[in-house]
RNA sequence: GCGCCCUUCGUCUAGCGGUCUAGGACAUCGCCCUUUCACGGCGGAAACACGGGUUCGAUUCCCGUAGGGCGCGCCA
């Protein structure tokens, strides 16, 4: 059995070398992945990889309502598309409660817990009496050494731990530092509900054991909840993990991370074109740092990451940064990886199919040739696809407004010399394109943007686009005329062909 | 309300008592490169929340104040 196994382990080593090290990612499947548990994930992620050590991945779908399948899954694929990997089984929180039952019942036959008859609405009274006296202490502890023979009949008893009155509770955090409570605030948490199922604090900690997990890497939502989870272990005479608890993420203002700040599924950032590597890499040093060092490989993370130096403040999400560190692993990208990236990314688009259904080897063909100048322009996979435009759109190419503003008479009738110009050129290469123009724009004394820019909006429809040459030469000869002659058409403009 | 945590340029951060005229990165502004847009290069502006201590000396240590966050369920 899983606990039995652990504490084989722990046994084994207690006297050579330290514990292998073991960290967990214990998400509830009542969402998507979100950008923080994505952070939380890495760190576990990279503090293990980087000691030889494992990263377990435990679902706590103790809450039978909110839990789903589906969360479930999108966990998972959210996970592997961050090349994050954890290891062994998909540990699922649910199927241990008879494990958290009998650690349970253990405690209660040890003393270290007892049975609470405290009714919903005795808890209300005591709850709205505490807070309005100011104390922290929300259960008095009024069945902690009653006699249970005064237990109500009809009242099924909730399990609850029997905590320290005195004396304080230390948790030593290689985040937080040293945080201290006095016990003295710190009520006796329910263990074991009375219709006999499991609390989160109990179901975690008696996890965390079985499951060998030397360093517990989570949100410091979680900090208050460690003092009460040390004190379970207490009870239990059982070693307390390494703990570091990791400030959240915020928003852009410092609020909470909502939706519209960036707090998304993982699944968003790949549908808005980021890669992988780039995510990592920004959340690695959101909170984290390794002096200068702003770029860093997955070897490198894994290599220098560790705990004491993430920062004990909040670290606000900043799409301007990981836009930039996406064009920067973009410009990195092999042109064939980006083709297949987007081939990927296309399954999760909107419109996707309907590009997917365009990508004809030949036009996949041009777009590996446009890869080099179209990466160059771009912060996400969405914009080098947006670049790529020129090359899905049929002939005759829509014209954006500013690129028919710029098409006036005047361009249009350059545009025909400059077709005539075209047309003699042979082989049709980029440099050869090239001279042509260029020769065209000196004869008539005019700069190379003159005739270049009527040449972009007829070819692109827009007026940004890769080099021009570059455009010309990936289209071909026969489609770049077509797309010029297209633009000729008006009665006042005629093309005089030889 | 109670408990706990946090506070260096707009943002992420370096700094771990003198090296700080506070460094880097993103964003921003200017210039250069240039067929557009980018990329790239160069340069500028930009911060130690506030008030007390401790010390020969505080961005660094301590205490307050202010501001922010998290937790306070028989949720996880």
């Amino acid at each position: 059995m899983l606990w039995q196994r652990a504490e084989q382990v722990r046994t084994n080593h207690r006297d050579s070398m330290p514990d292998p090290v073991v960290t967990r990612f214990a998400p509830s499947p009542t969402g998507f992945l979100h950008i923080g548990g994505a952070r939380t994930a890495l760190f576990n992620w990279l503090y293990a990889r980087g000691r030889g050590g494992k990263m377990l991945l435990r679902i706590e779908d103790t809450d039978r309502e909110r839990s789903t399948q589906a969360a479930v899954d999108a966990i998972l694929d959210g996970l592997s598309w961050l090349g994050i990997a954890w290891d062994g089984e998909v540990i699922f929180q649910f199927a241990r409660s008879a494990r958290h039952r009998e650690v349970a019942e253990q405690m209660l036959a040890s003393g270290h817990a007892y049975r609470c008859y405290a009714s919903a609405e005795e808890l209300t009274q005591m709850r709205e009496a505490a807070r309005r006296e100011g104390r922290s202490k929300l259960y008095d502890g009024r069945w902690r050494d009653r006699d249970p023979r005064e237990a109500p009949p009809s009242v099924k008893p909730a399990i609850r731990l029997k905590a320290p009155l005195t004396g304080e509770t230390v948790i030593d955090d290689q985040v937080q530092g040293r945080v201290a409570w006095q016990n003295e605030n710190l009520d006796d948490l329910v263990l074991l509900r009375s219709d006999g199922t499991p609390t989160y604090m109990l179901a975690v900690v008696v996890d965390d054991h079985d499951m060998g997990v030397t360093h517990i890497i989570r949100g410091d939502d979680h900090l208050t909840n460690a003092a009460r989870q040390k004190q379970i272990y207490d009870s239990l005479g059982w070693h307390v993990p390494t703990m570091a608890h990791i400030p959240l993420i915020h928003g852009p203002d410092g609020s909470k991370l909502s939706k519209r700040h960036g707090a998304l599924g993982v699944d968003a950032y790949r549908a808005m074109g980021y890669l992988p590597p780039a995510l990592r890499n920004y959340l690695v040093r959101l909170g984290w740092s390794h002096g200068d060092q702003e770029i860093f490989s997955t070897e490198e993370m894994i290599e220098a990451f560790d705990l004491p130096q993430i920062g004990r403040s909040p670290a606000r999400f900043d799409f301007a940064k990981l836009e930039n560190l996406n064009g920067h692993y973009i410009r990195q990208s092999a042109d064939a990886e980006l083709v297949t990236a987007i081939d990927r990314l296309l399954l999760h688009l909107a419109n996707g199919a309907n590009l997917a259904a365009k990508l004809t080897p030949r036009l996949r063909q041009q777009f590996l040739t446009a890869m080099p100048s179209l990466k160059e322009r771009a912060k996400t996979l969405i914009d080098i696809i947006d670049g790529a435009h020129f090359l899905f759109a049929d002939r005759p190419i829509p014209l954006d407004d500013r690129a028919k503003a710029l098409l006036t008479l005047e361009a249009k009738a350059l545009l025909g010399e400059t077709a005539q110009e075209l047309i003699a050129v042979e082989p049709w290469t980029s440099e050869g394109i090239e001279q042509a123009v260029r020769r065209l724009a000196e004869r008539r004394g005019l700069k190379l943007g003159a005739v270049a820019q009527p040449l972009r909006a007829a070819l692109t429809g827009r007026i940004t686009s890769p080099g021009i040459f570059e455009v010309l030469a990936v289209l071909g000869k026969e489609e770049s005329l077509g797309r010029v002659l297209d633009q000729l058409t008006d009665a006042d403009v005629s093309l005089r062909a030889p």
